[in-house]
This record gives C-alpha cells, sequence and structure tokens, in this order.
DNA sequence: ATAGATGTAATCAGAAAGGTTACAACAATA
DNA sequence: TATTGTTGTAACCTTTCTGATTACATCTAT
C-alpha cells in the first residue's frame, strides 16, 4: 500500500504551470501529456489546487495560473491540498480490538502517540521543502 | 489512503503474545479474539512475524511465543516484517511522465530525494520506539 | 487414534484509484 | 451572435488491494 499518485501529479502539475507560464498556456490538456495521465485527472487535480488557493484556474479560455509564489507552497501543502491521506492518518488503525481484553482494550493508546509522531516526522519534512526546490532542479 | 492495518494488528498480537506469555496460550484464535479480526488473518500475520524471525509458532501443540527480547523489536522492525509498503517506497510516483517534456523527463529525479527524506524521517521515528515501549503502557 | 492447532489455498466482497466517455457551462473572439 | 476551445462534473469501468471466510491437509502432544 502506497501514498496515492496525487501528490507528486499534483507537484508535477504545478512545476509545469510555473515552468511553461511564459511560453503555453497550461490547459488541463497540456498538463495531462507531460505527467502522462488522463485530462480529466488533471482536471480533478487543479480543481483541488485551486480550492486549496494555489493557482487560478480559467473557465472558457483556459490555462492555469500560479496564485501564490513558489516558495509559498510546500510539499506538505499540496499533500494535504489532494488529500492523500484520510482524515490526516497516515496509520489505518484495526478498528474493533475487544474491549473486553487488557491488552485490545488499551491498544489504541498505547500506539497512537508513537504512529502520530511518526506521521508528522513525515509531514514535517514535507514541509520543509517548497515548490521553489522542486523548480531549481529544471533550471539547470 | 492509508497505510495497512497490518502494522496495528502486528503490534497488538506481539503484544497479547507478551502480556499472556504465562497466561494463557496464545493461539491465533485467541489472538484474534482480542484484535477482532479472522484467526485466519493472524496466522498470515503470524508467518511473517516468525519469518522476520520475532516468534516462534508452535505447529501442532499450538501458541506462539517471542523469540527476541521486547527492547530488541522496533515498530519499524514490525512495519517492515509485515509489508506495509510496496517495495519500501512509501509515495507512489506516477509512472508515466513524458521523457520528451523538460519538466516530464526530470520530474523524478527532482522529486525524489525529497520523498525520499519523507519517508526515512517517518522511519527513523517508527525505529525508536520499541515493543518494550508498546508493553509498557499495560503494565500499570 | 484423537483433538486441537497451524499452514495455506481458494474465493468473495468492498473500497479506492485512475482511466475514459460524455456533455453542460463558460468565456474569448471572429 | 455563433463558434471554438476549455473547464467542471457526472457516470461508469477496470484494476488492485485488503481483509473475511471456508475448507482442509498437516502436524504434535496426549
Amino acid at each position: 500500500m502506497q501514498i496515492t499518485s496525487r501528490l507528486t501529479v499534483a507537484a508535477h502539475t504545478l512545476a509545469v504551470i510555473e515552468y511553461f507560464k511564459d511560453k503555453n498556456k497550461t490547459t488541463s490538456d497540456f498538463i495531462a501529456s507531460s505527467v502522462g495521465v488522463n485530462p480529466v485527472v488533471i482536471r480533478r487535480i487543479l480543481l483541488q489546487l485551486k480550492d486549496a488557493g494555489f493557482i487560478d484556474v480559467a473557465r472558457g479560455s483556459g490555462g492555469a495560473t500560479l496564485k501564490k509564489r513558489p516558495e509559498e507552497i510546500t510539499l506538505l501543502d499540496i499533500y494535504r491540498a489532494v488529500d492523500c491521506v484520510e482524515e490526516g492518518a497516515l496509520f489505518h488503525f484495526h478498528e474493533n480490538p475487544n474491549p473486553d481484553c487488557p491488552v485490545g482494550s488499551r491498544i489504541h493508546a498505547a500506539l497512537d502517540g508513537y504512529l502520530l509522531q511518526a506521521q508528522q516526522a513525515m509531514e514535517n519534512s514535507l514541509n520543509s521543502v517548497t515548490l521553489r526546490d522542486v523548480l531549481n532542479h529544471f533550471s539547470a
């Protein structure tokens, strides 16, 4: 089981929007051909990025543009915008531990803190990287 | 999308094995009733924990016992033993970025390092917690 | 021999992702 | 104002992955 590719697709999408901002109109078709997925998949992600306030999408005429500066958008922001994980919980807990068992009744409390720590360690790492950092890989 | 509950089920399983070691025979049925899942699910996980060298499982007579001390087993060890994530890659990368696009051809290289860092931050956190730490929540 | 377990295959249902088609709504422009 | 190219969005499909469940051969202690 892996975290959905929406994160990498969304990051790729934002990179395309910025990289081609002066060269091409970045329509869902254009982005889709760079990412290698169906345009509708891109449109769905564009909606999520728009809802998050990262981009503007032009109805009618078409094309997306960044609304924030690349250094203001982190991988964690993107990760959250595209709902990579249900209810923000990375680890899925089995749902019916036996409340009448001394272990079953306390296993949730015993593990939750550690699991949350691990999740936050991951999120902190994602939060330390901005879209600018990613774009820097395309300049040279 | 979330990480499979096999991690929490396996941790729960090991906790039961240790907690009840002098009180009960910890068969797959017994463990299953504490965890709240089907006994076959437990047996499959017992096999993985056995393959990892954490436990012995008695055929015939039944019951599982720890083979290592609880302080020698970390949550990361368990996480890896039960294959929570395919090929060790937490993030799923979209598979067909366009090699003829300046962004598509380099997006993998641009993101991989950051994603790996985030994954390792999570794994390091899991690695800092042992089964002993978890068991301590059941002593008081 | 028997009884109680484990090991393991086979099958099923449900969830989630992504692919795809289709089309209404929209905005620029000819 | 009609056309054209896009976006927004619904609907449906396929694939994949869990975990549930049934079934049974195998094993071991008694």
